[in-house]
DNA sequence: TGCGATT
C-alpha cells in the first residue's frame, strides 16, 4: 500500500496569541523579557526541499523579520555535510505585530509545490506542551477525524488531529492517526484511559501511545525517509535537451482560458509537478550551451547566474503584490525571490514583476503553464527575463 | 509590447 509521506511527518502546532491585542511595538513584560506572542509565527507543512533562504525570502516579503528559523533535523545535520533535513516547519518572528497578522492573512493556505502551508501564531515555548502528541492505531476504518477527536476530547484540549489515509484508494482510512494535546499530561491521561480499549461498536481495541518525535528517529529511519523523499523528487518527467527547448515555443498554451473561472490555485495544483532536479543525478546544461542555442533563436536568456532563473511576468494589476507571485509560481518548484515593480510615488505595481526559480525544469514548467494564464480580467505574459544590454 | 535594483 502506498501512503502519504506527508502524513508521517510530525509538525508543530499553535494557538492564537495569548492576551488581548495591542497596538504596535514589542511588548515588554514585567520580568524584562519580550513578549513575542503577537509577532512570533509558526509555519507548518513547508515543502521538504525549501531552504532557510527561501523561507526567509517568502516571509521577509511581508515585513521586517526579527528572526526566523527553518527547523531542521539534528541527526542529519550532525553529519556535518548538510544543514540537516528540514522537518517541514519553522518560526518567523516579526518586528511589527501588524506584519505577523498580515503574514497569516496572506500566506496561510499558500500552496507551494505539493504542500499547503499553515501560518499561525506560535504558542509560547514551554516544557508542558512538549511531547504531547499521540499515535493511535487499530481505529475502525469507519472512524473519521471528528469521531476520533470526540473520543479523545474528554482528556484535554486537542490542538491538531489527523487520520492517515491510503493514497491510491483516495481517502480510505488506514486506521491510524495522530492526536496532539495542548499539554503532555493530558496526553498521558488519554493513554491511560484509551489504550487497549474498544471504541463504542468497534471489534478491536485501539492502541494509544506517544508518537515518535522526529528528532528522536533512528539513523536508519532517517535514511529511509531521506531516500523516500529523494525518490519522489525524481519520478517526474525528464526531457532530453531538444524536448526541453521545444517547450519554449509552445508557451502560448497555458491553462484553458475557458476554465479560468475555477479557483486559480486549484488549477495550479493540478498543473504542477513536485520535480526537483539534482545536479548530481541529472547534470543540467551549462549556461554556455543555453546561451549559444538561444542566441541562434534571437533570444537572450539570463542564465542561472548564481541565484537561479529569472522570469519576467507582465500584465499584473496595479494592486498586485508579492504574495500573488508566490501563489502563482510556488506550486511549480523552488522559488528564491519574487519582486513586484512599483512606481515609487504611487506605490502601485507598474504592471510587471520578476520571479527567480532555482531549477530550469521547474521554471520552464511554470512559464509553460502560466504564460497566457488569466488572472482576474488580465492575461499574463510570462517568459524568461531577457538581457537588455546584449539584445540583437 | 511593457524586462528592476528605495536594500
Amino acid at each position: 500500500m502506498v501512503t502519504q509521506i506527508i502524513s508521517t511527518m510530525e509538525t508543530q502546532v499553535s494557538n492564537g496569541p495569548s492576551g488581548t491585542s495591542l497596538p504596535n511595538g514589542p511588548v515588554i513584560s514585567t520580568n524584562g523579557s519580550t513578549d513575542d506572542s503577537k509577532t512570533n509565527l509558526i509555519v507548518n507543512y513547508l515543502p521538504q526541499n525549501m531552504t532557510q533562504e527561501e523561507f526567509k525570502s517568502l516571509f521577509g516579503s511581508i515585513g521586517e523579520i526579527e528572526s526566523c528559523k527553518l527547523v531542521r533535523d539534528k541527526i542529519t545535520g550532525g553529519l556535518s555535510l548538510s544543514p540537516g533535513q528540514s522537518l517541514g516547519y519553522g518560526f518567523v518572528n516579526y518586528v511589527d505585530p501588524n506584519d505577523a497578522d498580515k503574514a497569516i492573512n496572506t500566506l496561510n493556505g499558500l500552496k507551494l509545490q505539493t504542500k499547503t502551508i499553515k501560518v499561525s501564531y506560535a504558542r509560547p515555548s514551554s516544557a508542558s506542551i512538549r511531547d504531547a502528541n499521540l499515535y493511535v492505531s487499530g481505529l475502525p476504518k469507519t472512524m473519521n477525524q471528528k469521531d476520533m477527536e470526540q473520543l479523545f476530547s474528554q482528556y484535554g484540549r486537542i490542538i491538531t488531529s489527523r487520520i492517515l489515509v491510503d493514497q491510491v484508494t483516495a481517502g480510505i482510512s488506514r486506521g491510524v492517526g495522530f492526536i496532539r494535546f495542548d499539554k503532555r499530561n493530558e496526553a498521558e491521561e488519554a493513554i491511560k484511559g484509551l489504550n487497549g480499549q474498544k471504541p463504542l461498536g468497534a471489534a478491536e481495541p485501539i492502541t494509544v501511545k506517544f508518537a515518535n518525535n522526529p528528532s528522536q528517529k533512528t539513523g536508519q529511519a532517517l535514511l529511509t525517509q531521506l531516500y523516500q523523499t529523494a525518490a519522489r523528487r525524481y519520478t517526474g518527467p525528464l526531457h532530453h535537451q531538444t524536448q526541453r527547448f521545444s517547450m519554449i515555443p509552445s508557451l502560448g498554451k497555458g491553462p484553458d482560458p475557458n476554465n479560468s473561472s475555477k479557483p486559480i490555485l486549484d488549477n495550479l495544483l493540478n498543473a504542477s509537478y513536485g520535480v526537483k532536479s539534482s545536479p548530481t543525478l541529472f547534470p543540467r546544461f551549462s549556461p554556455i550551451t543555453i546561451d549559444s542555442m538561444t542566441s541562434l533563436a534571437g533570444v537572450n536568456l539570463t542564465g542561472p547566474t548564481g541565484a537561479g532563473w529569472c522570469i519576467f511576468v507582465y500584465n499584473l494589476s496595479p494592486e498586485a503584490d508579492e504574495s500573488v507571485l508566490w501563489q502563482l509560481f510556488g506550486p511549480f518548484g523552488a522559488v528564491t525571490n519574487v519582486k513586484v515593480i512599483r512606481d515609487f510615488t504611487t506605490n502601485k505595481c507598474k504592471g510587471f514583476g520578476f520571479v527567480t526559480m532555482t531549477n530550469y525544469d521547474e521554471a520552464a514548467m511554470a512559464i509553460a503553464s502560466l504564460n497566457g494564464y488569466r488572472l482576474g480580467d488580465r492575461v499574463l505574459q510570462v517568459s524568461f527575463k531577457t538581457s537588455k544590454q546584449h539584445k540583437a
